[in-house]
DNA sequence: TTCCATTTTGTCAAAAAGACACATTAAGAA
DNA sequence: TTCTTAATGTGTCTTTTTGACAAAATGGAA
């Protein structure tokens, strides 16, 4: 049973960790022509939830977020920010403790998690074919969902995923997507079918590719040889020095 | 002595509290060319402090903030958003508690105030003509500083105003800050000026007046027939519809 | 009145954006 | 082998926007 699980979880979580706070995570790939969100599937339960988990006292909450986001995904190196507190008042955890409590949760473990419950909401970055998803305690398996088909989420999960696109969205200058989404080498056509995925609007191809290159942050490496039937393309890589350097200023591309 | 205020301040705190956090907000006023935001002077202490609070466990944290920033400046209509949470390790709030522990602050007080405490950084955009700022039981004053010359501050608060700025200033086309600092009424030179503020850049009249008037959000009323030397200026005003309406999807002038 | 500082409006060249066309190329079909 | 197809690389042309700056207008002050 679930309680089983969160019995484990959560010994002495009144002694570990900060009280009422967890931190959830919208891990963002990027794959297929869509933007992708990995979601766990909660044992015995028909929720789908964000990867997260709680801060310990002594824990700084990007050290919190990191060390959650690398069980789950197996990376080391990462991109993330904080974009935002949610905790509407009735916000808690119920949902996860069985409606009798003849189960093995200890009673301090049964209140501590039973009250109200506020989350920092992260996002990351990722590459997603270095990503090794691996369930937590809780849940039996992970899966990647296209951010505009979610399956239903536990509590407020669904929001906090749109939250973060909007965020991203909003400030697209000052994130490096490209160089945290995209694999080593990619095609313009694929940073432009990411930027159209992000920003929700198709765009012309010449005009893409002139604006893109004159941000001057592109490296153009050898033709494509591989399969793709027509023309081959030229690859891509970032110039991460300039990258990094123009993400901090805004890049100026939208 | 302090103690005292703090006592009355926390008394029950345990009770009606959410533990280990606060909110904090940068109150953001625009006059005489300079943004300024809100400062209280901790009493018996050299730290000046943003207005905060604690947030009640049945309350929401916008509606606490709104509580806080209303007991602050007696605004009932207001326009603020949470921007980001603090919260290192061994952030607390040991700076308000004396040295020996012989005050009137009873145990229980004293060990919920020391501990390790986040905190919400919100930020708020008033119209400060119409502030009548108050200090709260553990400030003797309230004053307004420039953004960029600020006293000595409280914990992280420094950052914490600078954090909100710099936010600010990139999403500044999805936020309505010349319809929540300036007057009802206002010159487009003041509004430039209000611009260059907040975007710590200068720019040309003639283009700053073409380009906002092309955005089709302002109204022009009248000619300012008061005192000043000189060609007497337009005043204009929003179209608070349309005004809010480009907001939602950012008003494109940055 | 004339002067002066400031506002309002306009000009003009340069840069950017938008729409679209045409040549190129690689894979697969004929 | 040649042709067809579909996607890529590049160029062109027009429109819009930007940036720099100047002229005209205006209302108080000298």
């Amino acid at each position: 049973m679930i309680e089983k699980h969160l019995s484990a979880y959560l010994k002495d979580a009144e002694v570990l960790y900060l009280p009422g706070i967890s931190v959830d995570v919208v891990i963002l790939g990027y794959t297929e022509n869509a933007l992708r969100v990995l979601l766990l599937k909660l044992k015995e339960l028909e929720y789908w939830a964000l990867p997260g988990g709680f801060i310990f006292k002594d824990e700084d909450i990007d050290a919190a977020t990191h060390r959650i986001v690398q069980a789950r995904t197996g990376l080391n190196k990462l991109f993330f920010n904080q974009f935002q507190l949610f905790g509407k008042t009735g916000r808690n955890n119920s949902a996860l403790l069985n409606r009798d409590n003849t189960f093995g949760l200890s009673e301090e473990a049964m209140n501590w998690l039973n009250r109200r419950f506020l989350t920092v909401g992260y996002f990351a970055l990722v590459k997603i074919d270095q990503v090794v998803p691996q369930p937590d305690i809780l849940s039996e398996r992970c899966d990647w969902f296209p951010v505009d088909q979610l399956p239903v989420t536990f509590l407020d999960h669904s929001e906090i995923v749109h939250t973060a696109i909007e965020h991203v969205r909003r400030q697209l200058n000052y994130f490096p997507v490209g160089l945290n989404l995209l694999p080593e080498k990619f095609t313009m056509s694929e940073l432009q079918k990411l930027y159209e995925c992000i920003l929700n609007e198709q765009m012309d191809r010449g005009n893409f590719q002139r604006k893109m290159l004159k941000l001057d942050i592109l490296v153009r490496q050898e033709k494509l040889k591989t399969g793709g039937a027509h023309k081959a393309p030229f690859l891509y890589r970032f110039d991460v020095e300039k990258y990094k350097y123009k993400v901090k200023h805004g890049i100026g591309f939208i």
